[in-house]
DNA sequence: TTTAAATATTAGTATATTCTAATATGTTAA
DNA sequence: TTAACATATTAGAATATACTAATATTTAAA
């Protein structure tokens, strides 16, 4: 079972990043370009492209050439069901968190 | 926005790490005291401690003294059925990938 | 067949993470 | 109040990560 903990987290690891994640949201319901991407995020191109090539080594996201230009998207539409219910914890944390704080005062 | 990716991805860190994921497994139904952790994990007192640590300061665990014990619990129960889906993503990838292998031979 | 556009890769530095070993703190029972 | 148990904290070394700057590769158009 060890072994399935340190998979796992290493696909974990993917989402460890806000990088990342900017990228992941960008490509939610689309495929982009890098180009677009670049354009999207104001990220340098060379950080995207590592980012894009770490998220395809671990099967995140696959691309396709078309001319020039390469196109990435999502591998897995499941992915993002899991990233809404970590948000949705994570704003429920803050609401709740917020709320503490709100009632200290 | 870009704010939020950053909180996203420092909850996501915490889910980045095998041993934290095999702690949050065995907390998966019940809560446990650390005692319970170590004989269960195999792993060092200190380690737990420290992850332990990790995850109750960004909120995934709470904790309870009782004696000399205390017992950690999960936060949100969300929190399980995110993994549940990265796991079912994975496995899938991992039949995928298992099935491209046994193609290609 | 050169040039320009799009993307990928490499090297290197700064920073973060993880673990072990040692020590400290808190709690109960003798 | 001391001993023993349960847990937390600290320090430090090894490793991993992320970014920038520079360079390489691939493709299409001129």
């Amino acid at each position: 079972m060890k072994e399935f903990y340190r998979i796992h987290a290493e696909m974990c690891k993917v989402f460890s990043n806000p990088t990342r994640l900017e990228i992941l949201h960008l490509l939610r319901y689309d495929e982009l370009s890098v180009t677009e991407l670049i354009d999207k995020s104001k990220l340098s191109q060379a950080n995207i492209s590592q980012h894009l090539a770490i998220m395809k080594a671990r099967g995140i996201v696959v691309s396709r050439r078309d001319g020039k230009n390469i196109y990435y998207r999502l591998a897995n539409p499941k992915i993002v069901r899991a990233f809404d219910i970590i948000r949705d914890a994570l704003v429920e944390k803050m609401k709740k968190d917020s709320k503490a704080v709100a009632d200290f005062r």
